[in-house]
DNA sequence: CTGTTAGCGCGTTCAG
DNA sequence: CTGAACGCGCTAACAG
């Protein structure tokens, strides 16, 4: 049987509220008994109840709140499934979790869906940052007070104490510097495509891409890095006229699939691709041979972990510090 | 705020205790209340708050018992990790989680195994069965007797009813045709290594992959299967024989992976491998090139899932069903 | 500075 | 057949 804070009281002969204020360094207590309480839990290894704390606290009504940046995406359509298995195994700690969602893009909004969210009583904020100025003083106003923020898939390079819980980028760019040698045999052409280089982690991704190229595969060339758009429209045109621009065997891609995906069939070049991302439309293009691999960032597990971490800090005293990467996985036809 | 008990009982205008009783089906309740009860409960949709439950049925000291089928190898040794993550998660519900190794692959001992678990008040057990009479009989008995059983790692296909906890072996025997297929532009010969054949899960796999090649990849063909036994000398000798004897470029295996790297190398002919498990070996064999891929089970998933499925059983009222199929994962050089 | 008490939601006696 | 009362381990408000 584990210890319990009555076994401490018993034994040092005070009261379980006593052994409270000197575990939990409630102070209103005598320093020495609180030493003498100390040292017979540590030896004792006494560790609190996660659980039984949890009941206790659980009229605090603690709130978890998501902002996310966009209003709609595939990928962070996954990110909620997440968010909602883990809202399912903590609802009965009384905890609450609500989404909001600002119009893509949009610092202010984002700004004002933060506020809305701490104005309904949140305890704890999970963010998808957008990199802008209004959204980093907001938050390094909130995290100097000691409010727990999350970030959620990004990051900003700005507040490295607030911990970020988000796919590995630069493993994700090795890895698919591993796909294309593997499909290449070492020899060849890539055209990379990336989505907006304003979100951090895919910088990092396509430097991970080139680095690791280089390393190992000096006979594979990376023809061009294109920086995509968020418009459909756009991405498509771009990705076709870049295909015709610099002439390639293999083509990473990130970024809208369908798109992309359409340029590459349109071109109707022989070429082997690389795309990010699992959803219907990369998986039905893998089933169908017009992809050959694809890597997943398991946007689910990305969103379970946020929430968990956030929770673990609010109901635990575990400390909210480093960033939790999240592996990604190879996907070939032959996974489904 | 979720609804109680308490919520119902005062509703209805009767005492928690006989909620209890109406919700929980314990009897002796006059018919009608209970029906009245329910049917509140079901229109509050109330759901039992299973943490509050659990600190309340600690004192029955609940005790989950791990039996093994050897008394070490390096995958359940990964296992055993994932079992130690989900013990300390599950600790603070007061249950208590020990492991039981029998002698290797020796079913009077793995009997012996499970009847010292039981004495020692195990209320669950999760197993890797060996495939032998006195085992299965055994099994029969428990599960019949209404004993909660999980599998893990394996599984036996005369009791059905039992869930278990392991890789999708057919999908990681498809995952390492897709794997050849890209390693080998779809033509050429496979010499195909497996451990030993009275695992199941082992005969699925080559099925699998055997299957998938025939389906996708005509031109590559199987010069051979050869099943492995589990001594490293002679795993070493057969798989050097095997390479003479049957002449191929690809090489899939799944057995001691010391020995058949070894044998690989001794061979030396110009030969690319796929390897079943991560483990320090293969890891390294793959960092230097001398393995192209490896397909990971993720052992300590499955350690830990079991664990977590029989919690959940003994202490929600969740039903033991259906098989937990854990996904595996391809893993390069450029993973780590 | 310290102890008593109530309560979180549920399970379980023990009276009635 | 039903209800009051206690305990699981911890927090918190209130006396003292």
């Amino acid at each position: 049987m584990a210890v319990t804070m009555k076994d401490i009281a018993e034994i040092t002969g005070v009261s379980i509220a006593t052994v409270d204020r000197a575990l939990k360094n409630r102070g209103r207590i005598n320093p020495d008994v609180a030493a003498r309480i100390r040292k017979v839990a540590e030896e004792l290894n006494y560790k609190t109840n996660n659980i039984a704390k949890s009941l206790s606290i659980r009229n605090r009504q603690l709130k978890i709140a998501i902002v996310f940046h966009v209003q709609y995406s595939s990928f962070f359509d996954e990110v909620e499934k997440g968010i909602q298995k883990a809202q399912k195994e903590i609802e009965d700690y009384g905890i609450t979790v609500q989404i909001y969602r600002s119009k893509s893009f949009n610092a202010e909004d984002q700004l004002k869906q933060i506020n809305l969210a701490l104005s309904e009583g949140a305890s704890g904020l999970i963010l998808v940052p957008i990199d802008h100025e209004l959204i980093i003083n907001k938050i390094i106003e909130l995290h100097n007070s000691g409010f727990p923020i999350v970030f959620l898939s990004n990051f900003l390079d700005i507040v490295q104490t607030i911990p970020s819980v988000r796919c590995d980028y630069t493993a994700s760019g090795r890895i698919a510097a591993g796909l294309i040698r593997l499909l290449s045999q070492g020899q060849g052409n890539v055209l990379v495509f990336s989505n907006s280089f304003s979100m951090l982690g895919h910088k990092h991704r396509v430097a991970g891409f080139s680095d690791t190229l280089a390393r190992f595969c000096p006979d594979i060339h990376i023809s061009s890095i294109i920086e995509l758009p968020s418009d459909i429209i756009d991405t498509y045109q771009i990705v076709y006229s870049a295909l015709k621009t610099y002439p390639c065997q293999y083509v990473l891609f990130s970024g809208n699939s369908q798109a992309g995906l359409k340029a590459i069939q349109d071109y109707s070049g022989d070429i082997v691709s690389v795309f990010y991302d699992l959803t219907e439309v990369t998986k039905q293009a893998l089933i169908q041979d017009q992809i050959s691999a694809v890597i997943d960032q398991t946007p689910i597990h990305q969103g379970y972990r946020a929430v968990m971490i956030l929770f673990e800090h609010l109901t635990t005293d575990t400390p909210l510090s480093s960033d939790k990467l999240i592996g990604c996985q190879i996907l070939l036809k032959e996974s489904f």
